[in-house]
DNA sequence: CCGTATCCTAGGCGATACTG
DNA sequence: CAGTATCGCCTAGGATACGG
């Protein structure tokens, strides 16, 4: 069945608008700090932590790209030490849904990706 | 309100799984083309004219990818000139709507990811 | 018509070291 | 604690030219 009617979405000005948001969506580790954010407000420490093997300046660099888009609200409290404490914006939470969607999807056709590839390789 | 029961699907493995697949899906053009694929079987010169933009080098690589993934499938005639086809297979159709979950997201939050832009700069 | 082969470049990302 | 500052690699992807 043909979903042709809906794919103008994707196909819509020739993929622009999609592929800009998904250059920000896609990249190494920004849906791994939404979802770990979704629990709620965490300090930096916190999502360094729970996302292994990311670094500070990469975590940083998500933080800043999420908070300059809007999806994550960044707020400083004046103490020594410092403390920073990073919670989802109502926008950032809608984003999790059709990531999980599309995780959804990844999970279920993993399997036949890596049979299909390994079938591939030894054509 | 938290979703946080389902992002282990995110989350899972550290995110491996769902970056594995993310980097296939998230190049450059790959949604195009099962976005365009998704109105039937088409020849390597349709995607190339439908596609703005992409180079001949690039649609053969993403549909190389996606043939190997087993996403889309390959059929050539042996006659000359040459005659390609390319059909999505139906798990290469049931990327679709995950995707169109994605672009409508997208498409949705545009605006005030943009005005959020905007904000950040001029602070 | 349907590709491959080369060459090239921007920028994402990691490692490491340093600071208010 | 929560970051910057540098450096250097590596690969996605564009341009161009050629081939069955």
């Amino acid at each position: 069945m043909s979903q042709y009617e809906h794919t103008c979405m994707i196909r819509g000005d020739g993929g622009q608008t999609l592929r800009a948001i998904l250059d920000q969506i896609c990249n190494k580790w920004t849906l791994l700090v939404v979802a770990t954010l979704d629990q709620g407000t965490l300090r930096f420490t916190d999502l360094a932590q729970q996302i292994p093997g990311i670094s500070q300046r990469m975590l940083t660099l998500t933080l800043r790209n999420l908070e300059r888009d809007g999806l994550v609200n960044r707020k400083v409290y004046a103490e020594v030490p410092p403390r920073v404490e990073y919670t989802l914006t109502p926008v950032g939470k809608s984003l999790i849904p059709p990531a999980l969607a599309l995780a959804g999807w990844a999970i279920e056709h993993v399997p036949h990706i890596e049979a299909s590839r390994a079938a591939y390789r030894s054509r």
